[in-house]
DNA sequence: CTGTATCCCACGCGATACTG
DNA sequence: CAGTATCGCGTGGGATACAG
């Protein structure tokens, strides 16, 4: 990244983000894909199970919430029977290891809800 | 947390995401936020100090970004001088409290990569 | 220097209808 | 049951111009 003025040195990259990580995380924490996982950390899940268990979602959304996480490799969908087609979703060994990191934002997130809220309220206020 | 298997009871609430804490990420790690992070956890910033550090931002996403963040309580903003307008923006204590989880979650991105680079190019090969 | 104000487009996502 | 197809809207965000 280049640093125009270099007067007192670059930063490492600790928090570089800008290019591929940014972009990962964007399909990896959208906006369904947090419940998507939850749901298949706990349990394999066939598609409408996965609809009712996040009524929020359409079923185009979760289509493409699946479509991208399968993608990505963090879901696996199974054919179960293509009689009556049945499928079932489950996560990944890779998919697994995002809980660690979405545990501790998830963490910090319910930590400093309160604080946060007391910050929007004064900001909102003037 | 290292939890035996996938076959457990539910654990109620720990994924839970849909309402508040979803709004949250949202509103704190979108396009920009980790890059304007980044910087500031180094060292307060001036405006065109941050879009120079971050070349890829418009003026208008920088200003979102640095008001959402504000009104969050993750950054303050700090009036130098008004005759020629001078501000500084620096990360706060709260700001300073998402360091740990962001960090978490980078590490995952930057481990996993290679993998999940790989399960694209399979996908998409199909 | 630090912003606001427009314009505008791509796209995330919902609603609805249809299919194997 | 598990999707695909189509339409339309809201908005995030880039480009550009202007302002205090």
């Amino acid at each position: 990244m280049p640093d125009t003025d270099g007067s007192h040195g670059s930063h490492e990259g600790a928090f570089e983000i800008a290019h591929p990580h940014r972009e990962l995380l964007d399909q990896v924490l959208d906006k369904w894909s947090l419940s998507v996982l939850g749901e298949l950390c706990e349990r394999p899940c066939r598609f409408n199970e996965l609809r009712r268990a996040i009524p929020a979602v359409t079923q185009k959304s979760l289509t493409a919430t699946l479509r991208r996480l399968e993608r990505n490799g963090i879901v696996e969908r199974v054919l179960l029977s293509s009689r009556p087609v049945a499928v079932e979703y489950r996560i990944t060994p890779l998919g697994k290891t995002m809980r660690p990191p979405v545990e501790v934002l998830l963490e910090w997130a319910a930590a400093h809800m309160p604080e946060i809220e007391r910050a929007r309220r004064a900001f909102d206020l003037e």
